[in-house]
RNA sequence: CCGCCCUUAGCUCAGGCUGGUAGAGCAGUCGACUGUAGAUCGACUUGUCCCCCGUUCAAAUCGGGGAGGGCGGACCA
């Protein structure tokens, strides 16, 4: 593989690159480039962790030294999302989800690095940098990088604003060329970008997934359950949710149920070399075959493919993908029970 | 250390002065209409009124104590 297609891979079902350019250039100098994305371990993983994990698959095909920070730490500055008696039990659910979703991908968990945070955020060199841009960084400034990521509130804590700069330094500390993650996260890593030269840190590239619309139109939303499918969600909760989904007819935009097709059934399906049929009645023209989502989407935009035909298939479809990763985590009840005493003990 | 303010439905909040079976909006659930969902109508559900003690026939409401949160002051040789 070249430097253009190993660029072509990683910059596939992107929502922003920074810069393409940049990630052209690493290739052509270095044989393993690092990339790293980080995961606060707070509330139970979704489809939504999914669609950003499934491209990690991409990463290690595309020859990149890969890194998943489980961000415990993180999770506890964000307005304490994370009880910090917690912290534990949530990184090991966080890792084993992961490692269950790397593998549903299509790819091999043994290939990614886990880190936690708190294995080298404690001590130097990395408290030492972080004071320094604590001494360097506005409060205006720190507040804008995190606004959409860390919890907004009307009383917001400084653990909130460390978090901002402590990600920004995670990108150096972890040795990572380029930092990846949800398009959210653009404020803190072009922080990072433009804060971590100063101090003696190399400056990295950036690749920004999507956040996929919630199903109940809008943003996918962590209080509305209606609003995700959850990796402990069986095939018929994926049914129910799914046919509840808003998705106008020949609308692509804002439509959760094409969003997951896109970013996440159709290049899982194209891994295994496998297409996507819809049963159709006669009455409405017979069934399809899809061997990529353009010709999908397309379909539903001219009207052929009508979202009373398209909801089942899709559901049957996302059902299939999420089942290996439910099962796994079913397998250990106890990584669910101990993260989450209040709901699973 | 001192003072003041806040705490009521899943969320945002009214009510409290003047005690009498606890409300609104949003969210949610269910129907109608659509070959899905949404929108729009129609109906419905939701409570430790932060906790304890007291006054009273009766306390979300009055009194005392406490907890949690917020704001301010003081201290700074």
């Amino acid at each position: 593989m070249d430097a253009a297609e190993r660029t072509d891979l990683v910059t596939r079902y992107t929502e922003e690159v920074v810069t393409e350019a940049e990630i052209e250039s690493l290739f052509e100098e270095r044989d393993d480039p690092g990339v790293y994305i980080g995961y606060a371990p707070t509330g139970e993983m979704h489809i939504g962790h999914f669609t950003t994990i499934r491209k990690l698959a991409d990463f290690v095909e595309a020859g990149l030294d890969v890194t998943v920070l489980v961000a415990d730490l993180h999770a506890h500055l964000d307005d304490e999302k994370s009880p910090f008696e917690l912290l534990d039990a949530r990184s090991a659910y966080y890792q084993a989800a992961i490692e269950a979703m790397i593998e549903a991908a299509g790819s091999d968990p043994e290939a990614v690095s886990f880190v936690r945070g708190t294995d080298y955020q404690l001590e130097e060199p990395y408290t030492l940098d972080l004071y320094r841009m604590l001494a360097e960084t506005t409060l205006s400034r720190a507040r804008r990088a995190g606004s959409e990521v860390v919890r907004q509130s009307e009383n917001p804590k400084v653990g909130g604003l460390v978090y901002t700069l402590m990600q920004s330094l995670d990108v150096a500390a972890l040795e990572a060329d380029v930092a990846y993650g949800g398009i959210d996260q653009r404020g803190i890593y072009m922080l990072a970008r433009e804060q971590l030269p100063e101090q003696g840190h190399g400056k990295p590239a950036c690749v920004f997934a999507p956040l996929l619309s919630g199903l109940s139109g809008g943003k996918m939303s962590a209080s509305e359950a209606g609003s995700k499918i959850n990796l402990t969600d069986d095939d018929e909760t994926v049914a129910e949710k799914i046919e509840g989904a808003y998705c106008p007819a020949e609308q692509v935009e804002d439509n959760g149920v094409l969003e997951y097709l896109r970013f996440l059934v159709f290049p899982v399906l194209a891994e295994r070399g496998e297409s996507f049929r819809v049963d159709r009645p006669e009455e409405y023209g017979g069934d399809l075959v899809y061997d990529g989502y353009d010709a999908l989407e397309a379909d539903f935009r001219s009207g052929e493919l009508h979202p009373a035909d398209l909801k089942p298939a899709a559901a049957d479809a996302i059902a299939a993908v999420v089942a290996p990763v439910r099962e796994r985590l079913l397998e250990a009840p106890e990584l669910l029970e101990d993260a989450y005493p209040g709901r699973y003990a």
